[in-house]
DNA sequence: GACACGTGGAT
DNA sequence: TATCCAAGTGT
């Protein structure tokens, strides 16, 4: 059963520390799971669980967020973020129904092609909701590679090629236990072996941890950039959107207006949700949630 | 390959 | 208060 060096003490970590998320019972569907993929992108999984019930309450299948208008998606979305998401997951129910008769494909290149799964998300859904072997590699899995094989505090901020291969090195050789491998590395990196104090004391691999070793050296690479927010497009286009995901209908434009100053940034945000197909400019001059 | 893309909790 | 960070993807 120890395909890797690590693989029996991470999976007997994960057996005894396994978060119960409700998108990994048993009986979770592959939309269900999809639709848990898609939110977690770049997004904490308290912020999600919320969301994922109401959405999967509302649409329950594919075919039923296919038959509403995708402007409904967004405004489900709420202040969930980056609302293309929602956008893509309307266009994702679309593509199911058209291509795949209302299931959720099993294909890993078939899961690809949708809109807004990307390598991850793909091999994620793959292995989460079909049992198949695929290597996992999202930020907590490349925050423990780093640590426990490279010996460095963080990973790249893009990720090289060789972390894929790296990945796919330590992947057990039974679909199952490879799939059970891949969360649970994921799990470690989300409740031990975290970006900002690591509970090393708490961890499966401690004694075979590169970085441990090496005396946890401090990272030396180029600076991690964070974003600055306020005063950004990014912003504006959030102002922008929550007012029309407040109003029950189509709103004026001065209504808009009066979510951001400064005209220039405010037009050229607006231009961009519409060109995004988040807003939809009606012919009236109003504005709303795309149909 | 760098950059845009939301939002809010933690430190 | 400012910065960091959260199951990434598309261009």
């Amino acid at each position: 059963m120890s395909e890797n060096p690590y693989s029996t003490a991470v999976l007997a970590w994960y057996e005894d520390n396994a978060r119960d998320l409700p998108w990994r019972a048993p009986d979770a569907s592959p939309w269900a799971v999809l639709v848990s993929e898609i939110m977690l992108q770049q997004t904490p999984v308290v912020r999600v669980l919320p969301a994922w019930h109401a959405w999967l309450a509302r649409w329950p299948t594919p075919d039923a967020l296919a038959a509403d208008a995708a402007g409904e998606a967004v405004r489900m979305w709420n202040r969930l973020g980056y609302p293309r998401r929602a956008l893509n997951l309307h266009a994702c129910a679309k593509a199911i129904v058209a291509r795949h008769g209302g299931a959720v494909p099993t294909a890993h290149a078939d899961l690809l092609a949708l809109p807004g799964v990307g390598t991850y998300t793909a091999a994620a859904v793959a292995s989460f909701a079909f049992g198949q072997r695929h290597a996992i590699l999202d930020t907590n899995v490349r925050r423990v590679l780093a640590r426990a094989e490279t010996g460095i505090e963080y990973p790249p901020k893009t990720p090289a090629k060789a972390e894929t291969r790296l990945a796919e090195s330590l992947l057990p050789e039974r679909p199952d236990v490879a799939a059970r491998w891949g969360v649970a590395v994921m799990e470690l990196g989300a409740l031990v072996c975290t970006a900002r104090s690591p509970k090393c004391a708490d961890c499966p691999i401690l004694d075979r941890c590169a970085w441990v070793l090496a005396g946890r050296p401090a990272y030396d690479g180029p600076p991690r950039r964070g974003q600055t927010y306020a005063g950004t497009d990014r912003q504006v286009r959030g102002r922008l959107l929550a007012v029309l995901r407040a109003a029950p209908g189509p709103v004026a434009k001065p209504a808009l207006d009066a979510a951001w100053d400064e005209a220039v940034q405010r037009e050229r945000a607006l231009d961009a949700l519409v060109a995004d197909g988040l807003v939809d400019p009606l012919d009236d001059g109003q504005y709303a949630l795309p149909g």
